[in-house]
DNA sequence: ATGCATCCTGTAGTTACTACAGCTTCAAAG
DNA sequence: CTTTGAAGCTGTAGTAACTACAGGATGCAT
């Protein structure tokens, strides 16, 4: 059994963050000494490394609180893991879609500034009615 | 004059939006009624339109304050304001990369996932120790 | 006079943490 | 046995930029 910051270096994820997710009921309650302090076994601990594993990935909480529990039951796991990784990798391509755009309308807001100039393009395109 | 609902039709501001950026001092305060109104002139709602175009952007309000500021005076406007818009098109090329890493690990995880398998290869990648 | 649209204030919720303040407890050194 | 420094505890507030009410007041057309 692991005291909260071992499990936080076990698992990569802050002691802050641990305490948070048990607030918010992201991962059970951890069971405490006598004296109150949190304890973590194994289990509790890869709990978390999975759970910071679906963040790096860029898995909502509430998506990776699904993944765990996909993870430890039911026949139909894949199926519904790999949808909601579908899902989530659609949403990725949207952002990046999105922030190519703005990518190219940045661009093209600066494209005739130059230095020194006492009359801006860009703020032109932005003030104009 | 107009009221805030035409001020929000004319800027694309919502009116929740227009009253929020009154109270956090991101736009100055409008002009009431005698029986408190919101009353908005021209130039009020263009700058509400400035913001949303800034918004539009991806500007930070932060940074759409400051290029609101540089667009009604100083000589080194445009020098300034370029840097701003330079400096937040770096930080979109950044956000494009990392969801590029994002969706190529995305893909990875999910290739070995056929329908209806008992034991899920993108669920083990998320739990192992 | 009535009814419906529009407006007001103030508060709380969203996402996923992060940062204290102020206190207690543990473990090792002297 | 005491001291001291690290580590832990709770509870609260802050982050970014809105959005969504609830519960009322006002304006305007019929």
């Amino acid at each position: 059994m692991f005291a909260i910051g071992e499990a936080s270096r076990q698992s990569g994820v802050g002691i802050e963050t641990i305490r948070y997710y048990e607030r918010e009921g992201i991962v059970p309650k951890a069971e405490r000494t006598a004296s109150g302090r949190r304890v973590y076994c194994r289990e509790a601990i890869s709990r978390l490394r999975f759970i910071r594993r679906c963040r790096d990935h860029g898995f909502s909480i509430a998506d990776s609180k699904m993944l765990m529990a996909l993870a430890k039951n039911s026949d139909t796991a894949c199926d519904e893991a790999v949808e909601v990784g579908a899902r989530h990798l659609t949403e990725v391509r949207r952002k990046i879609a999105e922030l190519r755009q703005l990518e190219v309308a940045l661009e093209k807001l600066a494209v005739n500034c130059a230095k020194s100039r006492v009359h801006c393009p860009m703020l032109d395109v932005l003030t104009r009615d």
